[in-house]
DNA sequence: GTCTATAGCTCGATAGAC
DNA sequence: GTCTATCGAGCTATAGAC
């Protein structure tokens, strides 16, 4: 996971990751038929990590701006590993959205569990109308501020933008309250 | 171009374009003496497009809040290019990023341009204070939604993120004549 | 300047000893 | 199950005829 993050997944060999965990070449072919299936498998991971996150958010908070504030933050919180390398969700959808196929398909899957977390929360604002597009609007900024971060390698870009983020979202929930 | 943007640049061969222009294989280096170099040109191609057209906007165009308007249509009416192949600089950009030397700083450039703009506007419209964080939400936002748009090959998705967009600058220029 | 052929290398994947 | 050696495909870049 951390070779594919850093460098990406078409620019990672297996020998690359090989080099970095100690364990021999062939070996990954007893338990992976393809680099694809190790594809697979890392988005996998990453699908589980994205629930349980957002599990242990809603079991520990019942208020759902807190919620929608804390995703915000995650990003922020990890504006350094972001300016080195971009979000490691965003730039495997990106690079794997191109090819068609199952890993594109798999990757992009991720998102969807970003925005049913994100539309929930909107929902219990009192924005159920428009959630979806709320949701959408959100996890936009995010990914966007990540890709601006890795451009320049700036990680107070990100806090800057999630700063914004957070002002933006209280201006959609205000108009629902009102 | 357009095979760089189709694919990736890493995807693309010389023989991916050869087969595409009709263009000899062999012919690429004496004009490009590496593909690094055939990609600079291409960026520097990207940069001039961006120039000329924000040169046009403000000359055709003396409300800074409509040219802001007029960069937010301009993704929704490639949203079907954006789906099929997300955003030609934004792609390049995340591609290019995680590898340093010239052609990821050379990539990273272009979200200069297009910031500079953008901060010209807000500060236009009253906004000289914080020019440079609502330059990078709006650059966020577009960008992170054509990811979106591409991730989930739905065109109406730029749309409707634009929209959101749209609304969110309204809001900041709101506050700044009150 | 244009084009073909291919060198030199790297990668994913496999064979097969242990 | 673990590891080494290597195959075959495909890539960037070059050589050299025209």
């Amino acid at each position: 996971m951390a070779v594919f993050y850093r460098q990406g997944f078409a620019r990672t060999t297996l020998a690359d990751i090989a080099a970095e965990t100690g364990v021999p070449l062939g070996n990954f072919y007893y338990y992976f038929r393809t680099k694809e299936a190790l594809g697979l498998a890392v988005i996998e991971h990453y699908r589980t990590w994205l629930r349980s996150r957002f599990q242990s958010w809603e079991e520990s908070n019942s208020d759902p701006l807190r919620r929608l504030d804390l995703f915000i933050e995650m990003t922020i919180e990890d504006a350094d590993r972001l300016a080195a390398s971009g979000c490691p969700i965003g730039s495997l959808v990106q690079e794997l959205a191109k090819e068609d196929g199952t890993l594109g398909a798999a990757a992009s899957d991720l998102f969807s569990v970003i925005l049913t977390f994100l539309e929930g929360q909107f929902s219990a604002l009192g924005r159920a109308d428009h959630a979806a597009d709320l949701a959408l609007s959100l996890l936009a900024i995010v990914q966007g501020a990540s890709l601006i971060t890795n451009a320049f390698h700036q990680p107070t870009i990100q806090s800057r933008v999630g700063q914004q983020a957070k002002r933006w979202i209280r201006t959609q929930v205000d108009s629902a309250t009102l």
